[in-house]
DNA sequence: CTCGATCCCTGGACGC
DNA sequence: TGCGTCCAGGGATCGA
C-alpha cells in the first residue's frame, strides 16, 4: 500500500521526467475517484507541469497557467492500489488504467487503481492549499521535542494516533506497525501514557523504518509500483506487518494480530507489552 | 474529542 | 476447475 514512502518513491521518479513537460491530451475510463472529471480533462491540455511535491500520502503536480486559467495543481491520492506511471506511450497500459496524460516526450503519465480508493482532483493553488490545511507534520521533518508534544496532547491509542494524518501526516498502517515493533511499543497504549524513553524510541524507529524504505524505494505488496513501473524491496525487511502467527524476530515469541482503530495490528505480545486495559483479565 | 460501524472497490486467499 | 465467501485497507462520514 502506499504509504509515505512509497509515495515518495513515485514523487521522486516523476520529478525525474515530468517538469518541463507539456500535457497535450488526456484520455479517461472510470471517473468515480475524479472529483470532477470535466475539470481534468478539458483543464488538463496545454498545461505544463512545473513540479511534484509530496505531502503526506498526496501528490501534487503543480501545472503552469493555461488557456487564461489560472496555476492549478493536480492533486492525487493514490488510495490502497494507485500508481502514477510515466512511461513511454508504446509500453501497452496495464489494467484499471483509468487516466492516461499524453505528454510531449512520448511518455504517457498513466493513473491505473484496481479499487478506485484513490482521488484525483485538479484544482487552483489556494484550493489545493486549503484541502490540505489539515494534515499535521512530516514525520521526517520533525523534531524530537514537537513529535512528543504532538503524539502526548492525543488521549487515543498510540496506534491510532500515528494513523491520524491530522498529526503526523503519511504514516500508514504497514509503516505504523512496523515502527511499533521496533520501538517495543503496544499498538494499544494510550498515547498519552507513553514515557520520554518510549517517544525517543518511536520516534527514532519511525525515522528510521520510513528512510530506510525510502532507500529501498517502498514495499511491494499489494499493488504497489514506482513512477517507472518497478517494485519496491523494503517489504523484505518487515519484520511484524502481515506476520500473524509467525516467530518475532526479536524473541521468537508467536505475532499477533488484534483490531486497533479498525485495522489490522500485528504486533509482538514479549517485546511489546499490553497497557493494563488491553491485557486478558486475570482468572479468579 | 474519540470511538466503532459503514461504505467505497476488486483481487486474492481459502473452503468445499 | 469453479464457485461463494471473506478479507485487505485510506479516508469520509455518521451516530454514540
Amino acid at each position: 500500500m502506499p504509504e509515505l514512502p512509497e509515495v515518495e518513491t513515485v514523487a521522486r521518479g516523476l520529478r525525474a521526467v515530468l517538469p518541463g513537460r507539456r500535457i497535450l491530451g488526456v484520455r479517461l475510463g472510470k471517473t468515480d475517484f475524479i472529483e470532477d472529471a470535466r475539470a481534468v480533462e478539458g483543464g488538463l491540455p496545454g498545461r505544463v507541469i512545473e513540479g511534484v511535491e509530496r505531502r503526506g500520502k498526496f501528490l501534487i503536480l503543480w501545472l503552469s497557467a493555461a488557456n487564461g486559467a489560472t496555476p492549478a495543481g493536480l492533486l492525487v491520492h493514490l488510495g490502497m492500489t494507485g500508481q502514477l506511471l510515466a512511461l513511454p506511450a508504446a509500453q501497452p497500459a496495464g489494467k484499471h488504467t483509468h487516466v492516461v496524460l499524453r505528454l510531449d516526450d512520448g511518455r504517457e503519465l498513466r493513473y491505473a487503481d484496481a479499487r478506485r480508493f484513490g482521488e484525483m482532483a485538479l484544482l487552483e493553488r489556494q484550493a489545493i492549499e486549503k484541502r490540505l490545511a489539515a494534515l499535521g507534520a512530516e514525520p521526517l521533518e520533525l523534531g524530537l521535542e514537537a513529535f512528543c508534544a504532538r503524539i502526548l496532547s492525543r488521549r487515543s491509542r498510540i496506534k491510532a494516533v500515528l494513523l491520524d494524518q491530522r498529526v503526523l501526516r503519511g504514516i500508514g498502517n504497514m509503516y505504523a506497525d512496523e515502527s511499533l515493533w521496533r520501538a517495543r511499543i503496544h499498538p494499544a497504549r494510550p498515547a498519552s501514557t507513553l514515557g520520554r524513553k518510549e517517544l525517543a524510541r518511536l520516534y527514532r524507529a519511525i525515522r528510521r523504518v520510513l528512510q530506510r524504505a525510502i532507500e529501498l524505494r517502498g514495499s511491494s505488496i499489494s499493488d504497489y509500483l514506482d513512477a517507472e513501473g518497478r517494485a519496491g524491496e523494503f517489504q523484505r525487511l518487515h519484520r511484524v506487518y502481515g506476520r500473524g502467527g509467525k516467530r518475532c524476530f526479536r524473541c521468537q515469541a508467536e505475532v499477533r494480530r488484534m483490531i486497533v482503530a479498525g485495522r489490522s495490528s500485528y504486533y509482538c505480545p514479549r517485546c511489546q507489552k499490553a497497557p493494563r486495559a488491553a491485557r486478558r483479565p486475570a482468572r479468579g
